[in-house]
DNA sequence: ACTTGACCTTGACCCTGCGTCAGGGTTTCA
DNA sequence: TGAAACCCTGACGCAGGGTCAAGGTCAAGT
């Protein structure tokens, strides 16, 4: 007859563990000897090392308890689930190797080079300090989530900057940041970006099917939604000049999208 | 400027998640806009991003505390820790996977049909009840953590019952099993297992010697520690007898030794 | 016979990483 | 003018035990 220590150093567990297991029910309770002792027999060990078996590939003790009562199909059944759930665990920590690797690189902390240049061009062309601070968090966002989309979205802004009429318009744009809420002239500017909108139209559909396969230019639903939310809450007019876009034919300003042909 | 819960949802998790980060110190808090409420900027969306990705890759909290403000050659060992760790997690998990196999087949939770075929034939032989489930005990214990071995255990077993002199040696020695711990008769029982042993000697060494890259026969010392215990437990003069077999230049019982070359 | 050290007993609190109320106040949309 | 959907703090709950505390017991040596 096995002492508590002994059978739980078979097993390979705690002595606490095994109370543990008779206070959940798990184990039943053995008898003691004259002076309390629990007093163990080898069905008590292969129970143990069982419990042991399933609790180690992870199963919840609760489980544990049902599947020790359970039918043989039940339990291979159960078997199975505690195997797909492995599977997917090992190819969880693939994944994460992989992100932890990302994030040592250090590349997604800061910005990457052409980040960098964008805003610095942003300086000298003599924007606000407090909207190249907003575009540059703007960025980290972006790099911290697509670094590998980030050289394709820096060349799109470069272009933006070096095209006269939509540099203007910028220029326009971040005036009308300061304005408040209910500025009347909200209207034309709203008129300006479609305009600009329209034009580009035709090459920038031309862009969206090329990159079909993965999404080339376009940014996910929720980063989208980060950003708009950001331009919404720094700029008092943004509420009200997406409504007018809207009534214009087009949807949102991170990612653009017509909704009405004109 | 963000929202607690536009925060969370940006980086993948719950509210509440994002506030025991601030409770902990991970996140600093943000200002309060006038009704109280937090508000976020989008550093703190990176932030809470690298603090989610170090604690998916299974980093307690409190070490990732110490990590966002480590040295980036701090931070680059603990990367490799953690690299290591979840390779080594991934090892586990497949070893896990074949354990639960094993367990769902099922043939380690019974006993295999050689170890069956053995205790019939002790019955048969008119071993006692008692004796024919001690054997039935040690044996599953071995079958739970050995299965792949047990018909060589087996195998050996059948031949001690062979010989009809081992035979006979087992028969006293179930008898001698009901002794009292100091029964005079103790000391002839080990000069005839030591006979028997001497004899045996030459061949089982030869099998011992065969058995070399994977130990063939030889019992893992915790399972015969194991063993060992119960048959101490179960037998009165199995402490007087291993002494005096020690004596006489054998060492253990389960896993006999030869500690003297006689 | 006595001590020492290793075991055994129950009971109770501690830990992580949040989930989930409870019991409020605020903002937003219709 | 609600109702829904947010936000706040504070507190308790969960698994799966670890870690005292405050004893009782056993085996060994002296």
């Amino acid at each position: 007859m096995l002492t508590i220590s002994q059978l739980a150093s078979f097993a390979g567990v705690t002595v606490r563990a095994v109370r543990h297991y008779h206070a959940k029910g798990l184990l039943p309770e053995p008898k003691r000897d004259r002076s309390g002792y629990r007093r163990y027999d080898a069905f008590a060990a292969v129970e143990l090392i069982k419990i042991r078996t399933l609790a180690d590939a992870g199963v919840p003790l609760a489980r544990v308890h049902e599947l020790l009562a359970a039918s043989e199909e039940e339990f291979t059944a159960a078997v199975a689930d505690i195997d797909r759930r492995l599977r997917a665990e090992i190819r969880e920590r693939q994944r994460h190797r992989e992100r932890i690797a990302r994030l040592a690189a250090g590349d997604s902390l800061a910005l990457p080079p052409e980040a960098v240049a964008y805003l610095d061009r942003l300086r000298k062309l003599e924007f606000s300090d407090l909207m190249v601070e907003g575009e540059r968090d703007a960025w980290i966002l972006v790099a911290a989530q697509l670094p590998e989309h980030m050289p394709l979205y820096m060349k799109a802004k470069q272009q933006q900057l070096d095209d006269p009429a939509t540099l203007q318009l910028l220029r326009d744009l971040v005036a009308a940041a300061s304005w408040e809420a209910d500025d009347p002239r909200v209207a034309a500017v709203a008129d300006r970006l479609v305009a600009l909108f329209e034009a580009d139209a035709e090459g920038w559909e031309d862009h969206q099917a090329e990159g079909r396969g993965e999404h080339q230019g376009v940014m996910p639903a929720e980063l989208a939604q980060l950003l708009d939310a950001v331009f919404l809450d720094l700029v008092p007019i943004a509420r009200r000049l997406l409504d007018l876009l809207e009534e214009r034919g087009w949807r949102g300003w991170t990612n653009l999208e017509r909704i009405r042909p004109t």
